[in-house]
DNA sequence: GTACGATTCATACAACTGTTTGAATCAATC
DNA sequence: GATTGATTCAAACAGTTGTATGAATCGTAC
C-alpha cells in the first residue's frame, strides 16, 4: 500500500484514526509511530497533537469511535430480545448470538471499522500498554453487566462464581479469535481461512462451542472424571 | 521492586533473561527497553548484544529457553496416556488435562519461569510483532499436530475441519486466560482473584468448560436453533 | 478586501532507541 | 608471574521517538 494519501476520509481527524487503526494492528500501539501514522494519512506530523493533544489519547480516541456505538447496539439487541421474551429467560445460545452478531455487523461495514477494528479489539485484550488496560474496563463495563445478568438467568443451575469463570473463557475466546492471528497456523493444513473471512460463518461454529462450555456440568462434583458425556454430536 | 540488582540468577546470561521475561510482560516487547532490562539484570548495556547479538535474539531466546522442556514435557505425558490406553480413544477431558498441567507445573515452580513466563506466553499469542509471529508456530507445531491427532481419535463424529475450528477456540481461551488481564475486570466484584492464582483450581474450571465446548453438537445441523440442551448440569 | 479564528506546515527540541567500539578487567593456563 | 581468551565496562554512534513552536495558509464573516 502506498505511504502517501492512500486514506480517502474526508477531514483530518478521521484521516488520522483511520491510519493509526490500521498500523496498531500492523505494529501494536507502541511500535506504531506518529510519523508513520501521519505518513500514512497523509497529514502534518503536528497533525495527531493539535486534534488529539497527545498519542495516547490518540490512542483512546481510536477506540471510542468504534466501541460507543458498538456497545449501544449489543445494549440494544438484548433490550430486543428481553422485550420479546416477556420475563423468560432467553435461550443461552441466542445471547452469545446477540453479543456476537453486533461485531460482525462492525466487521461488514467498512464505514464502522471493518474487519480491522475487530482484529484491533482481540488484539487489545492482551495488550499490557497502560491506556489500554485503563480503557476496556470502562468500556465494557455496562455490556458486560447486563449479558452477565442474561445468562445468569437462563442458567439458574450455576452457581455465579462459575458463571464469572466462564464467562472469563468466553471473553478469551473471542477476544483471540476475533484478533485473528492464526499465531499457532492450525489453518496452514486446511482451507479454513477462507472461510474464516467470513465473519458469520465464524459466528455459526463459534455459538455452539460457547455454549457448549456454557452449560457444561460442573467439574468434580461427582468425584471421578471418568467419561460423562463422551462424544460428539 | 528495586530496579538495580533483584535478580539473583547466577550468570549474566540468564539474569537478562529473568528481567526480559519480568519487563516483556509489564511492558511488551517494543516498550521494553534494553536499558530498562539490563538495568534490572544488574548488567552492563552491551552485555545483551554481547550474549545474544541483537534484542530479536533475545526475545528469541526467552522463549526457547522455557519453551523447549515445556513442549516436550508435554509430548511425553500424553505419550503415556496413550502407552496406557493400548490403542483406545482417551477421554476428551484427559487429553485436555494433559496439556494444561503442563502449563501449571511450570506455573508453579520458579526455576522453570513460574507464573510469570505463563503469563508472557499468553501474552505472546496477541502479540503483532513479526519475531513472535514466526516464533510461536515453529515452536509449538508438533505439540498442537499430537494433540490434535489424539482429540480426533476421540472424537471421532467430529468433522477434522469443526475440530480445527474448535481447536482455535481452546488455544484463544487458555491463551487469555493464562494471559491473566482481566481486562474486564470481572473479577473485580467478586472475590475470584484469590483462587486464580492457584493454577489447579483455575484447571478444574477450565476443563469442563473447554471439554463441554469441544463436545457440544454441531451447529445448524437440524436447521432451527431452538434450544436443545437448554440449561447447566 | 480585511480581519480573524481555525487549521496546516516546516522545523526544532530533548530524550530515548538498539548497536558498536576499544579499553579495562577477569579467570584460567602455562 | 606472564599470556591469553572471555567477559565487562563506560562512552559514543546514528537514528527515531513524542512533543512544542511560530510562521504560513485557509475559509468565513464583516
Amino acid at each position: 500500500m502506498n505511504p502517501i494519501e492512500p486514506v480517502l476520509a474526508a477531514d483530518t481527524k478521521e484521516r488520522i484514526l483511520d491510519a493509526a487503526e490500521a498500523l496498531f494492528i500492523e505494529q501494536g500501539f507502541a511500535a506504531a509511530s506518529l510519523r508513520t501514522i501521519t505518513a500514512r494519512a497523509g497529514v502534518n506530523l503536528a497533525a495527531v497533537n493539535y486534534h488529539f493533544g497527545s498519542k495516547d489519547e490518540l490512542i483512546r480516541a481510536v477506540f471510542t469511535r468504534r466501541l460507543e456505538p458498538l456497545n449501544r447496539e449489543r445494549i440494544a439487541l438484548l433490550d430486543e430480545l428481553e422485550r420479546n421474551a416477556k420475563g423468560r429467560a432467553l435461550p443461552v445460545e441466542q445471547i452469545l448470538e446477540a453479543f456476537l452478531i453486533s461485531g460482525v455487523r462492525v466487521a461488514r461495514d467498512a464505514r464502522r471499522g471493518g474487519t480491522l477494528f475487530v482484529r484491533l479489539l482481540g488484539r487489545a485484550f492482551a495488550e499490557p500498554t497502560e491506556q489500554v488496560r485503563q480503557l476496556l474496563p470502562e468500556q465494557f463495563q455496562e455490556v458486560v453487566a447486563r449479558y452477565k445478568a442474561a445468562l445468569a438467568l437462563s442458567l439458574p443451575a450455576l452457581p455465579e462464581r462459575e458463571l464469572v469463570w466462564r464467562l472469563h473463557f468466553i471473553f478469551g475466546t473471542i477476544a483471540y479469535t476475533m484478533g485473528g492471528s492464526d499465531v499457532l497456523q492450525l489453518t496452514s493444513s486446511h482451507p479454513l481461512k477462507d472461510e474464516g473471512n467470513d465473519a458469520e460463518t465464524l459466528i455459526r461454529h463459534l455459538v455452539p462451542f460457547l455454549a457448549g462450555g456454557l452449560t457444561a456440568p460442573l467439574a468434580g462434583a461427582e468425584g471421578g472424571r471418568k467419561s460423562r458425556r463422551q462424544n460428539s454430536n
